[in-house]
DNA sequence: TGAAATAGTACCAAAACAGTACTATATTAT
DNA sequence: ATAATATAGTACTGTTTTGGTACTATTTCA
């Protein structure tokens, strides 16, 4: 053979690209809830409106409130609300916050990687996918979700919600 | 809260989609020497050259000669060669072999699955992303790759390759 | 002062993944 | 024939990741 081609180590490059966990799954619900109301609400009241474990709500809940994307308000009655509106809420931005951040090319963070990775067959043209990927989820806002969800299910105006998950 | 938003399972649903294992890593590795190469090519040459265990190669081999990819020769002096040529093998035939295969929308293809989803707010917007992918995996071919590869490492031409892996 | 909420963090069990091992079969060189 | 070298098939294991829980401290309000 002519033996150009080189190593590579895209699995760890793609890792955590789009594999988004079941915390993004739930930080989605929430954020699309809180999206939808003015007054805190609690972790308690979004389990139960949803069916979803207590603890694992308020988990998240405490990520993204960390992360600045909500805030909180302590005490009796307290709860979440949105930090900013919901059009400048990305989905990168949640899932950021919930999974590992959103990396195609480790190299680019890393200059001892990219050491080994001089002659990747494969990321050449895996970053155009990544950008496209990356833009994609940017412009992709909390309100978009939200408008689409709705066009999706006009119908939806019951208070109490089906059971959120299969397992 | 007027409560039209409703559940999902988003996770599930992309559980599969991009995290391209260290097998699909490998896996791109493999078919791009055999791409280059004519004669059939042994699991052992390939580990060795790529500095690759031989057990996880020979393995992967084995998947993808079963999944018609690649065609092997037995006995002594065997090994593996492409199936088909190199342009009519995509990303996307690749991934569906080492990983799972790339589904977005689970309820595409269990209808059971569906009917818990009937309120899901991201299910929508996310479709979209999948289809621009799942195109992207069907056009980006093997050749595309080993050629993309070449330009960026037009001067490799020595016959054993760097350490692959950083592991 | 007690109830209800968040803050922070540490922990555990189950699932997925990376990698190995073993037995059987096929082909070829000697 | 037979030994060597290859694939075929499959089952196993240790490690990592993930999903989910638990506990203690702090804040706020009635």
């Amino acid at each position: 053979m002519n033996a150009r081609l080189g190593n590579t180590n895209l699995s760890a490059d793609l890792l955590s690209l789009l594999k988004l966990s079941k915390k993004t799954d739930y930080a989605i619900i929430l954020l699309c809830h809180l999206g939808d109301v003015d007054a805190p609400v609690s972790a308690q009241e979004i389990a139960g409106n949803y069916q979803l474990p207590q603890p694992m709500v308020a988990n998240i809940l405490k990520q993204l409130g960390a992360a600045g994307l909500i805030q909180s308000v302590r005490g009796q009655n307290g709860g979440y609300v949105l930090a900013r509106n919901a059009e400048s809420i990305s989905l990168s931005d949640i899932i950021s916050v919930t999974d590992n951040p959103f990396n195609l090319v480790e190299c680019a963070h890393d200059e001892e990687l990219c050491k080994v990775h001089q002659c990747c067959p494969t990321r050449q043209p895996l970053v155009a996918l990544h950008r496209s990927i990356q833009r994609f989820m940017e412009d992709m806002t909390l309100s978009t979700i939200i408008s689409e969800s709705y066009f999706e299910n006009p119908d939806a105006g019951r208070t109490h919600h089906e059971t959120a998950h299969l397992s």
